[in-house]
DNA sequence: GTGAAAGCGCTAACAT
DNA sequence: ATGTTAGCGCTTTCAC
């Protein structure tokens, strides 16, 4: 253990200043006279005095700190755009405290203890909220930020808005590019049933195959992780008529389609089977690579920060819902238009 | 915005007692009496009370709440080491607050940053840590964590503790493995030079070529990134005597090498060349599977919560290094024993 | 521009 | 077991 820190009060006695100057010293955008700055920088320099910042918020009334809430980490597009959230919010001085949800935990409780610090914004990061939870921040006045998912309370108040990427016309760039690299029979794997995200990808393809002509695909869920991606794959691909193309509501499960095509099928990955993602996350470059439908992480999270900080701001959002533009990125997972 | 929180007082006031009573019925292993409990919960139910755990932190001096350093997620070995930490600390009760450092990052200004909101423990997940901040938190008496990485201060204090797996260990097996099956020329993709786990790898995997009569391995540096690693393999696999076995520092770069040996070389990996990792880290199961030499991330996240808690009560903690055990994955990416 | 003083919400002796 | 009383370290009116 080691000496108590050097406080405030420290530095206004040795600087031979009151305490206010002091603060206002480290407070931006502050007026002091540059001497008593001068005096004050010197003295706290040579107690190497750090501000404490729990004091500040606690005084200040607001931390400067965002929660960030996250399922898991374990599909990588998460990471990135937890990597992204992060740096984003660190550049326009905000701190943040990670939140672990886990699958089935008990979000709440852990969304509950978060909230306790005083953060100043939730933001979720493809979490499922709760409607409890929901309330709960609207009444205590804590704003929510959904990334790359929505519930039914957005736009409904001003303080819920939502990031998201372009979902519905993924889905239907999916279905011409797979219509056009003349594929006949299809599969999609959807992330979980109440997710608007996979919802809106799946509502899309359906109506861009639709659209060709061409007859709905089989359905299974995988649950957004790599082992239900993989019992979903065998049951379509264990299916009479076996599909040909496969779209998936995310990368992360559409490697593990690509896992199982190729190792328990035997399967050649873009040519005796396409196999389409959606996110565009780190892993599509991998190997041969797979195609994909992209969510900018790093403008969804720019986007995340400049809405933080009008919402902490106290401006009204104009709207509620930020949907940012994708594009299709084709790799060596789909057999590409027909020669 | 929405009226004021209710505060402990308020609480008091309403339930007819004193804070301090309110107070304790909020700490755990406080004692109060039932009817004095029942009545404060009550009240705090009624209005809606939830503590403010800066307040509480301000006034105990511990924040329990720990600052995880990463430089960055792209590594998926990172991301669940991570999420990991994240969820062996929530259980324990301890908070965290997370800061990305970026690759050539103004690390000390982050970490200074989070050292101003009190966190009681600093862990760094693969970060190296300048000497700077090392002696600032010693200082200061922070205890500083490492994972998967040390520096020459872990075991000089016993306020700076590290997990790390077997590295060495781990490349001397690696080296057997390669040998077992008939390979006779290698390569090794370092992290970076001034990485431990990087030397201690490599180390490892020349001691055990050499011990098998071998010839030691060209080296090249990936950086621990994609793009570097990528570069590292082209370089190698232009070599005159393009080696046919090559070990990478850790599987986000041996994937990266699979990925160029495969598009840019047509190399069938795991038959005209066998690529090896070390991390045993989620997407090493991806499609035919990448052999990696394991670190156990929950038990690296387990060993790190334990030591933490220890650090916290006061104790010192037996020996600054912790290293956990890891075993050889074989996968599709190398050639199996000689037949 | 500067200082005095009253908090921010909670905890921790200490006394009862 | 409960209440009283000082703080924890900083900010912020409000006079000057």
């Amino acid at each position: 253990m080691t000496r108590r820190s050097p406080t405030l009060n420290e530095v206004a006695r040795l600087a031979g200043v009151s305490p206010s100057a002091v603060s206002r010293t480290f407070t931006v955008g502050a007026s002091v006279a540059d001497k008593t700055r001068a005096k004050v920088l010197q003295a706290a320099e040579l107690i190497g005095y750090r501000p404490n910042l729990l004091a500040r918020s606690l005084s200040r009334q607001r931390s400067g700190t965002v929660g960030i809430a996250v399922t898991r980490l374990e599909n990588s597009f998460n990471s990135l755009l937890l990597e992204e959230l992060a740096t984003a919010l660190q550049r326009v001085g905000l701190g943040c405290r990670l939140i672990v949800t886990g699958d089935r935990d008990a979000v709440d409780v852990r969304i509950e203890e978060v909230l306790q610090h005083q953060i100043d914004v939730l933001v979720l990061c493809a979490v499922n909220l709760s409607s409890r939870i929901e309330e709960e921040c609207a009444a205590i006045g804590v704003p929510v930020v959904m990334v790359n998912r929505i519930t039914p309370g957005v736009g409904r108040s001003a303080r819920a808005i939502a990031i998201v990427g372009s979902n519905e016309e993924g889905g239907r760039v999916v279905a011409d590019h797979l219509a056009e690299a003349g594929h006949r029979s299809f599969a999609f794997i959807a992330g979980s049933a109440d997710a608007s995200n996979s919802r809106e990808r799946e509502a899309g393809f359906i109506a861009g195959l639709a659209k060709s002509g061409l007859p709905a695909p089989i359905v299974e869920t995988g649950h957004y992780t790599f082992n239900g991606a993989m019992d979903a794959t065998r049951t379509i691909l264990n299916t009479v008529n076996r599909p040909d193309a496969l779209f998936c509501a995310n990368d992360h499960m559409a490697l593990a389609a690509i896992t199982v095509a190729q190792t328990e099928f035997g399967l050649s990955v873009g040519k005796d089977i396409s196999i389409v993602g959606f996110d565009d996350s780190p892993a599509a470059r991998f190997g041969a690579g797979l195609t994909s439908f992209s969510q900018p992480a790093s403008l969804m999270a720019e986007e995340a920060a400049r809405n933080i900080i009008a919402l902490l701001g106290g401006n009204r959002t104009e709207d509620g819902l930020f949907v940012v533009p994708g594009s299709l990125k084709i790799r060596g997972s789909s057999r590409p238009a027909n020669p």
